[in-house]
DNA sequence: TAGGCCATCTGGTCCT
DNA sequence: AGGACCAGATGGCCTA
């Protein structure tokens, strides 16, 4: 298990604080404040946005709107931090759930994310090959259409849920549980 | 020490 | 308009 120290990452925070203080006020010249956080951009100068649109910084001067004084804006951008925090914890839970809804071997090591996702892809593709070849009995399999039957049985799963509610799932992943028991 | 993994910050874009 | 989502950057911690 690593136990990484990571309380301390709050390190960057201060850096808009910093900002803040570094603001001469109000006094925003009309046009200088595109320079807000000059220290920021100048380090983020590399940086594209999302499918490289890479917006006002190639077009031209073309200026933000300044709606909101840098006080305003250092708070927006605090609340803004602290949602994708919050966003974040939420996917790293989910990729906790995620670690302990699949087997793995070394259980004192924590599995790293890509490694998450990796046996999670394979588990579910060994799933599905389980139940297929346990419902063969009772869902149509032609040969080589591992895709057709999958949706059937996807289908079926649907079905039972539709009908059975939690009763049905239940017998449905105890029939898939004895079968790789027993497999 | 290098490399892997991670948390956090940040600004652009998308969505409601 | 504002929140969610996304990806790049940065720096800390850990292990080989």
């Amino acid at each position: 298990m690593k136990s990484k120290g990571k309380a301390v990452k709050r390190s960057r925070q201060p850096s808009v604080e910093t900002d803040q203080e570094f603001q001469p006020e109000p006094e925003l010249e009309p046009g200088s404040s595109e320079q807000e956080g000059s220290e920021v951009s100048l380090r983020l100068g590399s940086r594209r946005g999302r499918g490289g649109a890479d917006a006002g910084v190639a077009s031209g001067p073309k200026r933000r709107r300044q709606h909101s004084s840098a006080k305003e804006r250092n708070v927006r951008r605090l609340e803004s931090n602290e949602r994708e925090r919050q966003r974040m914890h939420k996917l790293n839970n989910a990729f906790q759930a995620l670690r302990e809804a699949i087997p793995h071997v070394k259980t004192e090591k924590k599995l790293s994310k890509i490694e998450t996702l990796t046996l999670a892809k394979n588990y579910i593709k060994s799933l599905t090959t389980i139940i297929l070849g346990m419902s063969s009995g009772c869902l149509p399999h032609a040969e080589g259409q591992e895709h057709a039957s999958a949706a059937k049985l996807l289908q079926c799963y649907q079905k039972q849920l539709e009908d059975e509610s939690e009763a049905g799932l239940a017998q449905f992943l105890t029939q898939i549980h004895s079968f790789s028991q027993g497999s």
